[in-house]
DNA sequence: GCTTTTTTCTCGACAGTCGAGAAAATTGAT
DNA sequence: ATCAATTTTCTCGACTGTCGAGAAAAAAGC
């Protein structure tokens, strides 16, 4: 019941370990001193931190000595690569991406396999055994995996790592933690959360070139991913306490009361009017009750889109009822959330330029839009990097956080 | 840049006398063994502690000894009531209501006057006036009062003291530390968001009857309030840091696409679905563009309740209007912010009967209202004293935490 | 080889929490 | 009355933190 939980001088030391090793996450290679400027903390405490975290075997001296300058030459510290590793799982629709990195972030090996059919059960077994396969390859034995961290579209349960909605599976829920070795912690996110995650983390790195120890304020992203689906991750870093990330269920929220047919078996989502089946539906004037289909390729997408830029006019109305479903989705939103810069990227964002009128057209409709202006609109590319950053943002500082928690 | 601030003893023992102090204020009278019960801090940390907050002049040892039971008697501790005042401001479409409460959280005096003509500059000085008169008639100097705290109906600045949007004086914004003394802290907050921080606190002291020392996890709820515009508040109390409020575009959040004339000058509002004048225009089946009443008396609603009640068709229509732009409205609240249970409030709960059919509809519309289940829907009565109640939760919260702050 | 310069390291002071036990104050039994 | 029992409050020393200052280290320049 306590408003907030009491404080002690072992959480000071925990802070300010997760502080130091923060820092090393962003500079990657950091003198004693910089350490010291960039944390804010007393030389003598970066001491006692810096020996902690050597002791405890995250951190180690580097060889290099950077030169030039007189004096006594810097030490840099940085992560040691071999503490430990990390397992990233992207699932998508037609392919599950295995990923190894060390904790330093290096990548190490990386396979990609075709999704095999059946259930959540078989599924899970199929990535239980990659997962062991990964190991093998590098010859890293069980205890060395910090931690596995899985990407995918839908809807993940923000405590457990449980898929409660996804286009595959639909409701049928898959439980992550099941496919786990014993020991082993697992991380579930959706996939827009983590471009949303990565994004932030770019601002903020982009913001903290110079080496400057002033609050950030409060900082707001969204991250829209157009494809098939409709993703949406929101990106918070609030002055007190960590950034936060969420991914509500955009894609289905409801755009227009008894509407189009949608995947999820519901009428009037977003997605139905703006993922890729509900595109093509409405450039072919397919009756929007029909089911969709299973899965279109993106070529079909592309020549609605060439129809789209010379014109025809079906076909510019598909893109445009798109955006407009996008804009509404958006302005409700900034409604519910505040406004804040939109980041748009995923395999639909090269359509951007056939969606942008209706989608400003949407947008403009709303009382805070006219009040608060029109948000900042931005397409960024290559989305599968920003879900490799994503992953290891949230990751690493998971653990991060439990070595600041019982580094002695 | 840093993720986190730095932490250091000094924070802790601040961190630690809000704590206390926030106990002291759930329980109002406590001995040195609850505290350390209720705080989990040992019992001479409690002494330290309560040394500092006595010296400050904060709190102060009680007269009367907890009889019954042998042993050495418990000296209680509680707020010293004239430790300093409070006064709050709530602001309707027709009155101004004043308040002075001391320390403690006892009413003291309480006005209301009539909302004058004018703009915002002539507002702002009848309040200054207003303000000052509630400080004379009561002998309170400039410098003990602590805090103003002020509520309306509308879109607030999160950050500062401003009224974005209200339906008295459209988009004209309000600076309310401009009708301040020199010296004086101001905090202004949306109505409904005030219902939402006392609902929650209301939850937090039902579980917290037995002192127990455990965290709550995550909880959040959401306040609805009809009446002539719609209202909401949502409040989230996470595990780490303090409950977050804040009362997000709701009531003009877009309903429909192109729809009915809101007040605000947009077009689908959900307030020109389910506001009074809304429901008015919609009964009387006055076309959706006709611009809206100013005022609607609530014996006008009252008398179109009592004709759908005994079964008039457009009656009956016009509320389940109503009620079908709220459940949509709520069904993208949930879809945005996760489920959580909703508490209906104002004046228009009182028609929940013809409202309940057209929500919940509204709702089952959705995906994850038919993923995760209906959200729990209450009417509670009696705002008034939410309102009140929500002010001294965030106007003592502040406080207390300054208070924890310097007093050294 | 000595000084200058820069960085790292170490030491003592200070602030905070905690557990244990002393001190205080009341009840109840002798 | 007096004294033991009981319960609460208070105090003291140990421990863990951070911090500033200055010592020690190590390279560059003269």
């Amino acid at each position: 019941m306590p408003i907030a939980a009491k404080s002690s001088p072992e959480l000071v030391r925990q802070q300010n370990r997760a502080l130091v090793l923060s820092a090393l996450r962003l500079h990657t290679r950091m003198a004693h001193t910089q350490i010291s400027d960039a944390t804010g903390l007393a030389s003598a405490t970066v001491s006692a931190i810096t020996a902690d975290l050597e002791r405890a075997g995250a951190i180690e001296r580097s060889e290099i000595l950077s030169a030039g300058g007189r004096g006594r030459p810097r030490v840099l510290f940085s992560q040691r690569r071999d503490y430990g590793y990390l397992a990233l799982i992207v699932i998508s629709s037609d392919s599950i991406e295995y990923s190894l990195v060390d904790y330093a972030g290096t990548l190490l090996d990386r396979f990609v396999e075709p999704r095999g059919e059946g259930g959540p059960s078989l599924f899970l077994q199929q990535i239980s055994a990659a997962l062991q396969r990964l190991l093998t390859r590098s010859r890293i034995r069980h205890e060395q995996l910090l931690l596995v961290s899985a990407s995918s579209k839908g809807l993940v349960d923000p405590m457990r790592p449980v898929l409660l909605w996804s286009p595959v599976f639909g409701a049928q829920s898959v439980d992550f933690s099941s496919a786990m070795q014993p020991g082993w912690r697992v991380l579930l996110n959706n996939e827009t959360l983590l471009v949303a995650g990565a994004l932030m983390d770019r601002e903020q790195r982009q913001g903290a070139d110079e080496v400057m120890p002033l609050h950030p304020g409060e900082r707001r992203l969204a991250a829209l991913s157009l494809g098939h689906s409709i993703g949406l991750g929101i990106a918070r870093s609030s002055a007190s306490g960590p950034t936060e990330i969420l991914a509500p269920n955009f894609g289905h929220m409801l755009h227009s009361a008894g509407g189009g047919l949608c995947r999820c078996g519901a009428r009037g989502c977003v997605e139905a009017y703006a993922g890729f089946y509900a595109i093509l539906r409405n450039a072919f004037e397919v009756p929007s009750d029909t089911v969709p289909a299973k899965f279109v390729p993106v070529t079909e997408v592309d020549k609605i889109a060439i129809r789209a830029r010379q014109g025809a006019r079906q076909a510019v109305q598909a893109f445009r009822q798109a955006g407009l479903a996008l804009g509404n989705g958006l302005s409700r939103l900034i409604s519910l959330h505040g406004s804040m810069p939109v980041f748009i990227t995923g395999l639909g964002a090269r359509y951007y330029d056939l969606l942008d009128e209706g989608l400003r057209d949407g947008l403009a409709e709303s009382h805070v839009v006219r009040l608060g202006g029109m948000p900042e609109l931005t397409v960024v590319a290559d989305e599968p990097s920003l879900v490799f950053e994503g992953h290891l943002s949230c990751a690493f500082a998971v653990i991060d956080q439990k070595i600041a928690g019982s580094a002695g």
